[in-house]
DNA sequence: CGAAGTATTGAGACGTCTCAAAATTAGTGG
DNA sequence: CCACTAATTTTGAGACGTCTCAATACTTCG
């Protein structure tokens, strides 16, 4: 930490390999710490700073003026968010739960590529990653049922958050339900469903731990 | 037209410029029309080309295996669209009136943009309009209402494709509720009610040519 | 163990969808 | 220009899925 990216470029990684592979970071300006359910920037909000999960999980939404709200993305150990191309940010995000993040200026970095052409294309390169997310989300929100919904949430955390064994969401099943477009109610009915079928399992003292037992069913529900 | 991207920097406009501002363009290397209803590339077909619109619209989706349709975005004359940082298209495009495209060989824009730094930023820059196009429509998708939608819908059009004067709308229902997330006859629900409330006029002999007789009004709906 | 927060479940309301019919518009050839 | 047909849009009525509101159960944490 602490490294000013400037500094000279044979004694640190390549910030593209920092970026796309996530390998030990060095070029991050700081660490800073939020308590679950803080607010790390707001929508429309100066975009001084991108930021990076270093542990914890953040959601980033937008809301309607009465209050209704839309989560765009969760993001998980290792996750950069808060890239902006434009002045501000276009997202509200919160810590999830308690949660560390590092920053890095966000004019350091654009001085970076622009002299770098693989930094930039890093830059473009996660943009993309973030275009192609919204892109599927939005084939859910607009034409997926309630159940095929939470399969797709569960197979895709399934596959963030748990290379191998139990999956612990780190989110409420409000959080769940505003990223699918649907009520904390339908979303439980569906994980109930899902569980009456056998293809999860809920396990241990928490409803928030979650067991696969039948990832092929849940995919066959994904269409 | 025809004319080669590694031809003599000085003979043509910046690139940069011909994509930002959609000025005279010279470095496209040809044209080609599409009738109504034809498909200009496939999903998950390779991305060879990138595309603009010099005449018509153009919707691009996803499906679903039974044949659910989401519409992404509707690409009207200007846009381009195609754009891909991946080997393959993530959308079906097809030609929703008699279209014409202008063609530019990818690969000859990446070698640009591994040159200059401001044809990066360019790339950069549509793909985070794409990306912001995106994220609002999330939120349209999972939270609005019926009538939210189309309003928004109106709102998105009218700004796009009317400067000055009517709304000419080049696609079916169909298009329109497969984009907003709805069915055909929802759609045409909310804008009935829409003229009912004296917020929107239809006029002329067809259906598709509208005028917003009172914006705010819908902007008030668009909350 | 008690209290607060979170999740599940139930019953009815509501909005959108489905299916069907009628109205309007667009296209074609006389 | 009109008649005829096909395509699209509108409108209606009922079905269905999700939402709302409420009660109960479970989990967490002191």
């Amino acid at each position: 930490m602490f490294v000013n990216v400037n500094a000279d470029r044979a004694r640190r990684p390549r910030l593209v390999g920092e970026l796309s592979t996530l390998s030990p970071v060095q070029i991050f300006l700081s660490e800073y710490k939020y308590r679950r359910g803080a607010e790390i920037f707001g929508e429309s909000e100066p975009a001084d700073y991108v930021y990076q999960v270093a542990e914890g999980a953040v959601r980033s939404y937008k809301l309607l003026s009465d209050g209704r709200r839309q989560i765009g993305a969760f993001h998980l150990v290792g996750d950069i968010f808060g890239l902006e191309n434009g002045p501000a940010h276009r997202f509200t995000a919160e810590a999830i739960v308690d949660t560390i993040v590092r920053l890095v200026k966000r004019i350091s970095l654009e001085q970076v590529a622009e002299a770098d052409a693989l930094v930039a294309r890093d830059l473009l390169s996660m943009t993309t990653s973030n275009l192609q997310h919204a892109e599927n989300h939005m084939l859910l929100l607009g034409r997926k049922t309630s159940l095929e919904r939470v399969a797709a949430f569960l197979l895709e955390m399934d596959r963030r958050l748990s290379p191998a064994g139990v999956m612990a969401l780190p989110m409420y099943r409000r959080d769940i339900a505003d990223y699918l477009g649907l009520t904390l109610e339908t979303v439980s009915r569906a994980l109930s469903c899902l569980h009456e079928k056998g293809i999860i399992d809920f396990i241990g003292q928490t409803q928030r731990q979650i067991v696969l037992r039948n990832r092929s069913g849940l995919a066959k529900l994904d269409s």
